[in-house]
DNA sequence: ATGAAAGCGCTAACAT
DNA sequence: ATGTTAGCGCTTTCAT
């Protein structure tokens, strides 16, 4: 930041005219301040780079030197030889997404923290713009954030070989990932749920490609199972605003007293659409959603949710990679799994007594296309143990 | 991202043992390629950095054989020695301000079309934060857009004499600078709510060191003066929910049928403090915010705004930057006014017959700590000539 | 059209 | 503790 506009050293060493010094180039160089103090280039390089290796005195004198003469490494410069950029990146999948505020800023922080700056890369819900990306900023990465990755696992080890890499929302057993704890923040809610009297709840799902959409999905049936609940499943659902009204439609022709909805826009959607069609939240149906993203707590009713660690995910991602530096070795890892929390806001209430008339009232024109159909969980007793066994869809991308 | 495990060039050129090759190390360079090739370095190089000074089978081949080694050209090599690093930074002040998430967007896709990439950096409202920010990212890129920077404008200008420079919502001669139409939109949003009967307005002010504020506040003022309708001044509040609901205790003590606030995210907390007042939004009071945000459309009820056109402002800032490129001279150059446009939704409604009495009924304990007093505009015939005339304050920050 | 060679600014052995 | 000397991988005159 700083500029010279003067300080040329003229009075350190009377510049053999013609050569091209600090003064007619732009910034100057360990060249140009080892010159005026009469010292090797590599000395004042140490002076910098490790300070301790020189003698206390002369670099004192070269770091006075050099600031007067606006002096400053040059990163690029720096980073050829030792590889060290001291840039991170992370890639999600949309900037624009709630969902990542938090994290980003998590990162953010911890990045800043440890001495390096993260370089933000938004793809865009596009496969192909994510391999652009990582084209471009690999090179020039200490390490790697995959948020959210749209690629398919063995894309993403063939970039965790060439960088230390952690992946966001998505469990991988040969490459370090950090989740929420789905099951136990589903499990809450579903207690919550039931806490209220409600015994039917219906899921909303979310894109099946989803990580997140297929471990929610699961662990509700078997929190139900449990709790001895019914569970049916809605969807799936874009996780958008406009998804969530889609879902109100659906949720209509199989009206429950409580939903569950992937996450919190799907949520934020649905009340919308709900309270068009003449139902109140939370009076004739309660709705719990996922993430507690901004907005969860100014929309109305204020949403009760399942809170994931946003900005804690984005900086354990962080400082997990920061530990992958010095051993490189793709070993086998156990993905962390970070405490979600359940936000009792507005949009849950006790089951009302008598059951509401919105959902009959509530004109849904016949043969209104909706995005899939309904479908009622199998028997919690045979459903359950079978969804407990099922492991994580190995390929499945994590929507967030 | 193409790992290279074999296709070593054996069968191009035998290895001299003991020369480590890219086959040791871990990615080939063009001296591989080139051996691999039988060609010189240099025209490796050449059929990279620009193809058509190289014959074009040569080219053909060496491209062919780099693939199959896996050759991919090092970004850092090449910045080197040309400073083309291919990066952009956008700087932010907090990049959980739902206010960034569009220009972000916007900037993004822009740097992308144009074989940029985007480096984010947050500086979370902290100044130490940006200078240092500038300090590790301004010899990394190729060109810089502050967005809302909180430096000084002297500031600006040092780091806008390193790298081509464009500011985001704030107006500087010497550097390139793209604002939003603050007056035109402060103007439509006046004359809606005119149009709907309202003939006195409080302005809900935000930070008194935001460029915006000012801007909005002085349009205020003009565009009452021309129709003919009252302006109050509340404030300044901070610029969030917190500050919305502080802004509601003030309001509830002077009264009037309609408001505008600095932002969105004040509108929003200030119908949350009215709704807690007692106060229907917009039966008993009409809000306006600016920016159209995030969550402006799902809260309750969705907000009339004034909408900024978010991602071409980012877009056309980015754009403004590449058009740098080139002349690098600090020259007198205008600022871009982009248009806003006024949304129009269930938070303005024409005003009440009657007199509600939210206002006397609302609670305002004794002696309540307002952020600061309540004046009304001097008269509109003096005040407003006199706004019309001032020029934007030119040290001030712009917070969004 | 291609090759040879000199850097870009810094770091890292290896000497001294 | 400091100086010398090679590079890091690529671009770019200047020759040929």
């Amino acid at each position: 930041m700083d500029v010279t506009d003067d300080g040329r050293g003229h009075e350190h060493a009377p510049e053999p005219a013609g050569e091209p010094s600090e003064a007619l180039r732009g910034t100057p160089t360990i060249y140009d301040v080892a010159r005026a103090c009469g010292v090797a280039p590599s000395t004042v390089s140490r002076a910098f780079s490790r300070p301790g290796r020189v003698n206390a005195e002369t670099a004192e004198r070269i770091r006075q030197v050099a600031a007067e003469m606006g002096y400053r490494t040059n990163p690029l410069a720096r980073a050829l030889p030792t590889g060290r950029t001291s840039l991170l990146a992370l890639v999600v999948s949309d900037v624009t997404n709630p969902f990542f505020f938090d994290i980003i800023r998590g990162a953010e922080e911890e990045a800043t923290a440890a001495g390096y700056t993260l370089l933000v890369a938004d793809v865009q819900e596009s496969v192909e713009a994510e391999r652009q990306a990582l084209d471009r900023t690999l090179p020039l990465v200490e390490g790697l954030v995959l948020a959210t990755s749209r690629m398919s696992d063995s894309a993403i080890r063939v970039a965790a070989k060439q960088r230390p890499t952690v992946v966001l929302n998505r469990v991988m057993t040969d490459v370090p990932s950090v989740v929420t704890d789905n099951a136990r923040g589903t499990r809450r809610a579903v207690e919550h749920l039931a806490g209220l009297g409600h015994a039917v709840i219906t899921y909303v799902a979310g894109p099946e490609a989803s990580w997140a959409d297929g471990m929610r999905w699961r662990s509700m049936r078997e929190a139900a199972f449990e709790l001895d609940l019914k569970v049916r499943r809605l969807g799936p659902f874009p996780p958008t605003l406009a998804g969530g009204q889609a879902a109100a439609q659906a949720l209509a022709e199989h009206p429950t007293t409580a939903v569950v909805a992937y996450n919190d826009l799907l949520a934020i959607g649905l009340v919308r659409g709900l309270a068009a069609l003449g139902a109140r939240v939370p009076q004739d149906v309660s709705v719990v959603g996922f993430d507690n993203i901004f907005g969860a707590d100014f929309c109305s009713p204020p949403l009760t949710t399942v809170a994931a660690p946003l900005r804690n995910l984005g900086a354990y991602a962080v400082r997990t990679l920061l530990e992958q530096r010095g051993n490189r070795q793709l070993r086998e890892v156990r993905p962390a799994l970070l405490p979600a929390q359940l936000l009792v806001r507005g949009s849950t209430a006790p089951r009302a007594r008598r059951r509401s008339a919105w959902a009959t009232r509530a004109q849904v024109p016949a043969g209104t296309a909706l995005p899939t159909g309904v479908r009622g969980a199998p028997a919690p007793s045979a459903g359950a143990s079978a969804a407990v066994g099922a492991s994580a869809r190995p390929g499945g991308r994590a929507a967030p």
